[in-house]
DNA sequence: TGAAATAGTACTAATCTCGTCCTATATAGA
DNA sequence: TCTATATAGGACGAGATTAGTACTATTTCA
């Protein structure tokens, strides 16, 4: 399994939580009630909430009525940018990033280039899907066909899935 | 980061360097000369032929002048096959397999089905990328645009890279 | 028959992540 | 002005996972 963290996995679910009320009277989310929400522990969304806000994809507000919200549309807020946010720089090796120094074969690594090159697929794939597709949910059948190949176009579905 | 274990990049490694010279005089490769020209200690090279071998990845001959080659042509082994064989399916979380049992939220996590079309993107990004495109070392350039998007065509540089 | 290579299993040490706790700071309302 | 409530930031320990090694069995060519 290509491992992204738990906090990571949580982070897109919080994320979706707070767009889905985007625009209603309630856009304020306070850390309380997206635990209760989420069913995730207190302190580990208030951890989560902190890096976004940190990576600037949330907008807080301190004291009595406080609470979080989204920076921006969530039209413009796409999968990369919260993964970047959790995980750090979207890279599937340490030497695809650009820190030097980590690696013993980095002189001469044969596939250095190509797995920057990797990397770059899997943030290209990450950065087409938008904070909304996830509120709007995607269609499943619509992205995959027969072959089990991708087609561009991206599906939604009227109501809540499963 | 999203992680791939350090046995996965080694794997993709030890793949590129058997693909390098397949058809020729020398097809097949000891795990003691892989492990000398990709300056990775021998029991981890052996340990990774090994499950690459079980994937049905690779073909073994055993006794003196044995060897490890590949299975199929390289043109015929995707990304998404060799990480399939280290890392196990290929899922962003543990919510994205069809494993049940393993997340509190199951019953009604609100991304659970997102999450699996997000892994098939990520799936399909690497199911693209043929081990003889490492061979042939990918033109960065080819593959993206002045806007940071992906283009469909690959291309290839005459010489190595780096 | 012996040397050399793979096949399989088990184990240990190191690393990293997760979850939690504590203290400081800011804000709205009484 | 004071208090309750919420975020801000840092530090820490337990747990899980991975990486790397070692050992033994099996196979094959000379």
């Amino acid at each position: 399994m290509i491992r992204l963290g738990k906090l990571t996995d949580y982070g897109l679910v919080l994320m979706t939580c707070i767009a889905r009320t985007q625009g209603q009277t309630a856009s304020l989310h306070t850390a309380r009630d997206l635990a209760l929400v989420s069913r995730l522990p207190l302190p580990t969304v208030s951890k989560v909430l902190k890096e976004l806000l940190q990576s600037g994809l949330l907008v807080s507000h301190r004291g009595i009525k406080g609470g979080y919200s989204l920076a921006r549309d969530a039209h413009e807020i796409s999968l990369a940018e919260i993964v970047s946010a959790l995980e750090g720089p979207i890279a599937l090796t340490e030497c695809s990033t650009d820190i030097s120094g980590l690696c013993d074969l980095e002189r001469c690594c044969p596939i250095k280039s190509n797995q920057q090159i990797i990397s770059q697929i899997v943030k290209g794939a990450l950065e087409k899907v938008m904070l909304s597709d996830l509120v709007q949910p995607l269609q499943l059948t619509a992205i995959k066909d027969a072959n089990g190949k991708l087609v561009p176009t991206i599906g939604y579905v009227s109501g809540r899935m499963q």
